[in-house]
DNA sequence: GAACTTCTTGACTCACTAGTCATTTTACTT
DNA sequence: AAGTAAAATGACTAGTGAGTCAAGAAGTTC
């Protein structure tokens, strides 16, 4: 089977428990059950064994809040769900979150520095999407307070779901945020406070951004969950919408029903218009 | 001179730039200018380093806000300020907030954890102060929300200022802060949000409070400060008040000027009532 | 089943560093 | 100036861990 997969859950496992520094690659070997060799044969230094972690699982947490955002609920809803889904993946893939929070790694190298760059630059510009969907234009002066706030309240309380045992609901949470959000923006649109930072201060973390938005060109699997969105709005009709959303919801679980996955994709396939798409999704999900 | 000053400067600097697994106890010893040998005998550990690091800055940085605790501005003004005068140490023991940042440091040892705790009970229980006078007990059933969220803009602004070269001013940060709060406290007294976390959640983060509140026994100095603070306030009349505040603020300069020091702490000792305690604490300052 | 290719192994090299301690240097005393 | 105590030194020990590679195992082909 995958054993470059089972390399980096070992990896992120032993590092998420220990820091990267107190973790060797002998033990990551060993956990596997492969040598040191074979494991220098699939990634050619310790630093890019992070490196791969780290887009291996943000692939994974992203994905889960690109595929809400093509379905179209309204904006606030919408951003509270993004939020819900990417909680129900931290929690899924907490050990990853583990490593992640203790944020220790290599001697940032150039590779290192700008993969934390792109990752930055991805939650901000999904967050100014999801501003600027929520309140216009108009937000555009208080932006960079709003997500740099957002952003510290929310990888706040990941530290706290994965930290303390007593879950709290990833639903619950994600509307918590979009709520809070929403109190200090009204604030901010009322014109009772001044913002604080502004583009020239946040130029370290906006990431030129794709005209498409935050999410694109991050994989084949969310290019064919976009094709497969696109088509179903252009068809008007709630119908294949809802099959769709249903299989969303269903790819999101850690153990998809592989029949029902089957079943619905064959409801789409029913579509002539849609069979090409639907056919390149199911390729993607169920390999 | 004081060498074991010295040292903890330098090895901050180091590890601040470097992280604490990729700085040797030889480039610090080399950094200072003495050799392994010496360092080793002020410090019998790499981790009793770390750890009289964290102490000594730890002590510098808060004892600005206990000692602005100490006067009586009304709760609002005085939260301001408190955040005001952190973010002013902060700037001033940049490498030492740099370092902490990384937040690497030794496999985590019993007496690391032990001291992170505390840390950690030192904000919260000062948050808490904070937000009991400026809401009373009303607050209570939200003060876990608020706190977490304040906490976290807290830190995340931190590492705005440390990271970007823009300074942003350290009053403006301190009231943009405490405006964030109050609005969503506002929010939660009105009854519109509903708390998150409570006592049950949040146990790993409550440290047995002490009943003074946030800031006591933390060192001689602070205690020499509160004894003037309280003899003079026992003692009515504004003027002693105007001029302990007035040493206040100049031993929060980078360098306070040394002679108006002097003849402030003469001012105090005229009055016989305050001599012993004035006298304690210039003690304290003018070593 | 022999010849050949690909994969896997773990002993080995090399670089590094926390911590020690016999020896030397400096500082102080008489 | 001699003697003694205290402080500083840096070569040394012992351990670790990243990365390599020659030799061996497993798989494939004819």
């Amino acid at each position: 089977m995958d054993k470059r997969k089972a390399i980096l859950e070992a990896a992120v496992e032993l590092i998420g428990a220990k820091g990267y520094t107190h973790t060797s690659m002998q033990q990551i070997a060993d956990s596997v059950g492969i040598s040191k060799g074979s494991l220098y044969s699939f990634f050619p230094s310790k630093e890019d064994l992070i490196i791969s972690i780290y887009e291996h699982y943000q692939q994974l947490v992203f994905e889960r809040a690109f595929v809400i955002g093509l379905n179209d609920l309204p904006p606030y809803e919408r951003f509270a769900k993004q939020f819900q889904v990417q909680f129900e993946g931290i929690l899924e893939y907490k050990s990853y979150m583990k490593m992640h929070m203790r944020g220790e790694t290599a001697q940032s190298s150039e590779k290192l520095e700008s993969m934390a760059h792109r990752m930055r630059g991805r939650l901000f510009s999904w967050l100014e999407r999801n501003l600027l969907d929520l309140y216009g234009d108009q937000i555009s002066p208080y932006k960079w307070d709003l997500m740099w706030m957002t952003q510290s309240i929310y990888t706040s309380y990941t530290g706290l779901m994965i930290s303390t045992e007593s879950t709290i609901g990833p639903e619950e949470l994600g509307q918590h945020i979009v709520r809070q959000i929403d109190i200090l923006a009204n604030d901010f649109l009322s014109g009772n406070s001044h913002p604080l930072l502004d583009d020239e201060m946040m130029r370290p973390f906006s990431v030129g951004m794709d005209r498409e938005g935050a999410f694109t060109s991050f994989g084949k699997r969310e290019e064919a969950w976009k094709a497969v969105y696109d088509k179903v709005h252009s068809l008007n009709g709630d119908y294949y919408l809802d099959v769709i959303d249903r299989i969303s919801e269903e790819s999101r679980k850690s153990k998809p029903d592989e029949l029902v996955m089957k079943g619905l994709f064959q409801l789409l396939k029913e579509e002539v218009e849609l069979k090409a798409e639907a056919e390149a999704l199911e390729e993607q999900l169920l390999p």
